[in-house]
DNA sequence: GACTATACGGAATCCGAATTCCGTTTGCGT
DNA sequence: ACGCAAACGGAATTCGGATTCCGTATAGTC
């Protein structure tokens, strides 16, 4: 979509980085965003040293530590995320495009077990807070729109969303024995559903000396 | 199978427990309920120890391990959730009692991170696996009787609860900084107004082969 | 009060990763 | 080709914690 870099994230020194290094830290990403997927946090760099097929010193060499290799992923994904808002404020009905974008949403992080999981357990850090903070920009955007449409219910606020994609993170990513066939989908209409308006509940005031409900 | 009673004290039946020993537990069970509340699994079991005012070595004379401790823990709180939902089913007004029920559950849990955080991330095991069971039979119950009373969609199962159950653990359960106050009361209402008759959406149907909708 | 099966405390042990170190290899400018 | 700084690999080191061991203390019993 962008011009801008896609997948070279740090590096911002001037340094031209080497070839083969480049490539290496192409694959070290990729590595991670599979165990990543496949095993949530908790998974090795070991792991991902040798699905990436390099050594561990050279996974970090380009990230500190752990926590800064998913930060990366992370960043990437709010990226991700932040395009398809874009997209979706230009569709005709706001409603539906929003519906549309929480959906698409939820499956990426059905598919990516991983990332969602950490996603509301740990607080974001470096260029992944900031990737964030322009998606709640778009995503503001979106929900007035479709309130004004008179689709979605006056009390949401854009402080909604965060705490919903975090409800979501952990159904999709509940572990697999966890719960027959924990089905995110349902879950997920549900949610819509008690979205649209007109809201039945009142909504309680936010606790947060954050924003007032507007 | 003779009843032996070799080195670690199965919980069971047969020999009564020292009375010394029938306190310690109850005091590491407390301690440990702290400290899983404080700091979620993470929480390190000499510091359990120390709550309790014990040693380690007494710790695991009463539970063979960390998991089993948690476990003590989880079935127990299944064992009030319980009687709470027992409770609701005698009230008049079953969506309301739905309601409150699901209210106090989420107080339950925003007061208590370890626990939560835990009941959406692994399968269950040992007594909490049953006492589960029994919750659910419960649970069903009480569903059935909202729906007759149309006041509950139809379309939605047993099954869909442990899911909002897990969603909501995920955001009360949020890490503190991870987003500016994570409002679990707004989300909960929405969920709720979400499952409130008539449904506006179709929820799909269940992936699994465990059950039909009905 | 003495005896013994139980319990206890907490230092020592074990273990699974994350992270570091350093000798070797390789891209690339000259 | 040549040289060297940038990269690499992966064994060695560290570290945080769970779990184990075992000598000591105590409740319960006669």
């Amino acid at each position: 979509m962008t011009p801008t870099t896609k997948t070279t994230p740090p590096r911002k020194s001037g340094a031209p980085l080497r070839a083969d290094a480049r490539r290496n830290r192409e694959a070290v990403l990729e590595a991670a965003r599979d165990e990543f997927r496949e095993h949530g946090f908790d998974c090795q760099m070991e792991d991902i040293a040798r699905v990436a097929g390099v050594g561990v010193g050279t996974v970090y060499r380009h990230f500190p530590n752990k926590e800064a290799l998913l930060d990366a992923l992370v960043e990437d994904r709010f990226d991700r995320l932040a395009d398809r808002t874009a997209e979706a404020l230009d569709r005709e009905d706001p409603w539906e495009a929003f519906c549309e974008l929480m959906r698409w949403s939820a499956r990426l992080q059905a598919d990516d077990r991983g990332l969602s999981e950490v996603l509301g357990s740990r607080p974001l850090v470096g260029e992944a807070a900031a990737a964030k903070s322009g998606l709640v920009e778009l995503s503001d955007r979106l929900m007035r729109k479709a309130q004004r449409a008179g689709e979605m219910r006056k009390d949401l606020m854009v402080e909604d969303i965060p705490t919903m994609i975090c409800g979501l993170s952990a159904v999709t990513g509940a572990a697999e024995g966890s719960m027959p066939a924990m089905n995110w989908e349902r879950f997920l209409e549900v949610m819509l559903d008690g979205m649209r308006a007109p809201g039945s509940a009142k909504l309680p005031a936010p606790r947060a000396r954050l924003n007032q409900p507007r």
